[in-house]
DNA sequence: AATAGTTATTGACATATATCAATAATTGTA
DNA sequence: TACAATTATTGATATATGTCAATAACTATT
């Protein structure tokens, strides 16, 4: 996990602050208030970039890459999302209460992040009242997003929501290992094999 | 489900508007649109208030009652939330995409509800930017409740989602019937049952 | 190109939960 | 109070998915 030479980190923040401007006109205030408070990381796969330990909030916006969050239930790793470009991702602190349902961040794909702090955000908020339309905008589709994580996760059979997930992100198969995506489904890789073996199955017969 | 008789509608809105208020000051003239656009519903439990058909969303703050979303899989309905009293609850559009998934909303205790269309909201939010701080809060509460559903729904073992339902909603025991918690928990009524007896079993020996 | 490490596949068997069914307890209502 | 309807409990059995294990297919690194 690197920072960006400071040459870079001059014009960071451009991705996130186009970010906002799709949902909403910004003016040049917040623009520069996001650029100034952002960190560009570069993050290898396989890295962690919060821990449970890790007590300070951070959002991550991802330029390039893919991210997943977990939590361990009885050394269990339960994948709780994964997320690619163009979305922010951070630990819920409230899941956080109780101390068995620490959400930890892995990167599994090499990624490009903007990082800043939730305490950045707040003060956006605080300083430029137009701010809270796009949070309101952002967090209306983030509350959809984990509206289709919990239906999904509901669906009674390993097939169907093996199906759901095809429907919804197709774009994650082939792209990370399988295993992540049936601790993603709620079931184990063998599962997941099975049910993709005889769907190949009917498909070519 | 009856609305009530225009005295009392002449005093709509208070709850709604105190919710808002307790989040963040707003203005005479929100809580003015607030009370104008809200309706007060009278329902009885097991009524339906919105069906798949149904194109107009509306959001419902809970005064008194108890309300569930579910969906339905093959015949078989899921429960993908339960909500009491100073709660909004309303259908997700975006769910509601394909055809397979309409959200479907039933009160489930006797329920005195304050209805408001999703395009009054809007209008809010266009009228008074302030809004848009209390509107994004709202979210994000909402968002960590959504995120928590997914959690719960992806513990693998059935005992582990009542357990941490307990932790969680122990109000809602006992007041609502089993069968919706075990619809909710993602289990059969019998299993819930079961997990029940058994841990009543080891509680008093 | 060869090797080591990771990820995916397949098989045999175990187990949690579903299903079906019968009964009991509770709640609403005439 | 009694009756009907709903909800909860318990048992016997079926089934989907988990577990463990062996091997195969990739992927990365020297």
């Amino acid at each position: 996990m690197t920072y960006l030479p400071n040459q870079l980190q001059e014009a960071c923040g451009f991705e996130l602050i186009a970010c906002f401007a799709s949902i909403h006109p910004i003016s040049e205030e917040i623009a520069a208030f996001v650029r100034q408070k952002s960190i560009y990381l570069s993050v290898k796969k396989g890295k962690f970039i919060r821990s449970s330990l890790d007590k300070e909030e951070r959002l991550y916006f991802i330029v390039k890459g893919c991210v997943r969050g977990f939590i361990k239930d009885e050394g269990q790793e339960i994948t709780t999302w994964i997320n690619g470009e163009n979305n922010i991702v951070g630990s819920i602190q409230n899941l956080g209460l109780d101390n068995d349902t620490e959400e930890y961040l892995q990167v599994i794909e090499d990624s490009l992040l903007i990082v800043i702090t939730r305490q950045s955000i707040d003060e956006m908020y605080a300083r430029f009242p137009e701010a809270n339309i796009i949070g309101r905008k952002i967090l209306e589709r983030y509350y959809r997003d984990a509206d289709e994580r919990a239906f999904l996760s509901r669906l009674p059979s390993a097939e169907k929501r093996y199906k759901r997930f095809l429907l919804k992100r197709p774009e994650l198969i082939g792209r990370i290992p399988m295993k992540y995506i049936a601790s993603y489904l709620g079931m184990k890789l063998e599962t997941l094999c099975r049910i993709r073996a005889k769907m190949l199955q009917f498909q070519t017969k």
